[in-house]
DNA sequence: ACCTGAACACCGTTCAAGT
DNA sequence: ACCTGAACACCGTTCAAGT
């Protein structure tokens, strides 16, 4: 009724040999492209399921649970960066360095809907997160900094990249006026209580106050490497 | 029954004047210590209004839905940092940009169960944040950089704060091991998918692997110190 | 104005039963 | 082994009714 279609409908016991119409990855494709589509409180596990033209109860023989759900995908997310960049050794750590964290950022952006959940994830999970920062770790290996000093910076530098991604996830477009916002909010201030920002604001509020998420990523990566070449005399 | 103890159990209606049970403030104390003790998923609409010996149904006569008691815990937070440090003439530009990101990272750390929610809300919410900001848009005035420079200086360095602070947050323990697990998951990988990172993992755990967050934050912060003074040339 | 009770439309998950 | 239906213990929120 809901859907004519689907493949077994009606029927239910074990589905014959060949016909199965669940697998974990089926699931987590199609819990995927719910968040994407819709968010993450729209991936319910009724949801999915009824999308799969299945019984909410069936997921769970593939998978345990809704985390699981949720874990699963932020795999998925970081199963896309990794290995895209190959080890390029014609170019210097800099250009490797800015290169790794493009690809890294690239991909907490290619579903935003699902950023929130894989940052607060990144920590807990699975092999695949740990392959993703062999590019960091060779670009800063490369430059000749010590064990310790690489561990550090490369915490560093993903630090900032989940930060900046945070700010750009919970805003939807790729560009947006800070302007009218910022500048409001700064003009609702009793004088007096934030006269540096009240000032920097008002100037750059003159020119037209913008910020290109682009130029933004930019500019942190460059702090960055010059903080690096700098303490390190490179 | 449940709590006999309860103000005005049993009698409903309008209670009389400076009888009032529920305030705004009331129930956003309520809801930060629920969260503090037991969680983000813990604090419903529902257990709120039981800790508070009332209705459910009461809370929407103060705040419009749960989403606003979110944003209402997240202003506290932000409310907690602000004005501590008042402008200090004394002390050069780096110092008083490394204690303005101390005072920010320390008021995230507060609550740690609510820092999703807060770094995920940051950009949403009304005047209180903004303000928050202050210390660092004058550290950054002192220190000579136009008006362009200080607003992306300051973005870059409150998103690596971020960054930290989810990771941090992400962890319940104030310090934690980091080479079981690291070690682990490294000697799992096959062969050649990260060797700089089994190299540089290996030679670090042979000495104890292990990661300070006090640490890790101050190489964070004088790593991004060094690049602004190298670019800017201070 | 402020509080309440009943109700609606949802959740995640357990358990026993089908094939 | 895999899928299902009914049930349990929850949710957030609307609405009409109390004082």
């Amino acid at each position: 009724m809901v859907n004519a279609g689907k493949p077994g409908a009606g029927r239910s016991g074990r589905p014959r040999a060949g016909e199965e119409r669940l697998s974990r990855q089926a699931i987590l494709e199609a819990a995927l492209r719910i968040v994407d589509a819709e968010g993450l409180e729209a991936m319910t596990m009724r949801r999915l399921a009824t999308t799969l033209g299945v019984n909410p109860m069936s997921l769970y023989h593939h998978l345990p649970n809704k985390a699981a759900v949720f874990a699963g995908l932020v795999e998925l997310v970081f199963a896309g960066m990794g290995n895209s960049a190959a080890a390029d050794d014609e170019v210097d750590w800099r250009t490797e360095l800015t290169g790794a964290a493009h690809a890294y950022r690239n991909a907490l952006r290619a579903h935003p809907n699902l950023a929130l959940q894989v940052l607060a994830d990144a920590a807990g999970v699975s092999e695949v997160v740990v392959v993703t920062v062999e590019p960091f770790y060779r670009a800063l290996d490369r430059a000749g900094l010590t064990p310790r000093q690489i561990f550090e910076a490369v915490n560093t530098l993903i630090d900032f990249i989940h930060g900046f991604s945070l700010g750009e996830a919970s805003v939807r477009s790729e560009t947006f006026e800070l302007a009218p916002d910022l500048l409001e909010r700064v003009s609702k201030l009793q004088p007096g209580q934030a006269p540096t920002l009240a000032k920097i604001v008002g100037i750059l509020g003159a020119d037209g106050l913008h910020y290109e998420f682009d130029d933004g990523f930019e500019t942190g990566l460059s702090l960055f490497a010059d903080g690096i070449a700098a303490r390190f005399g490179l």
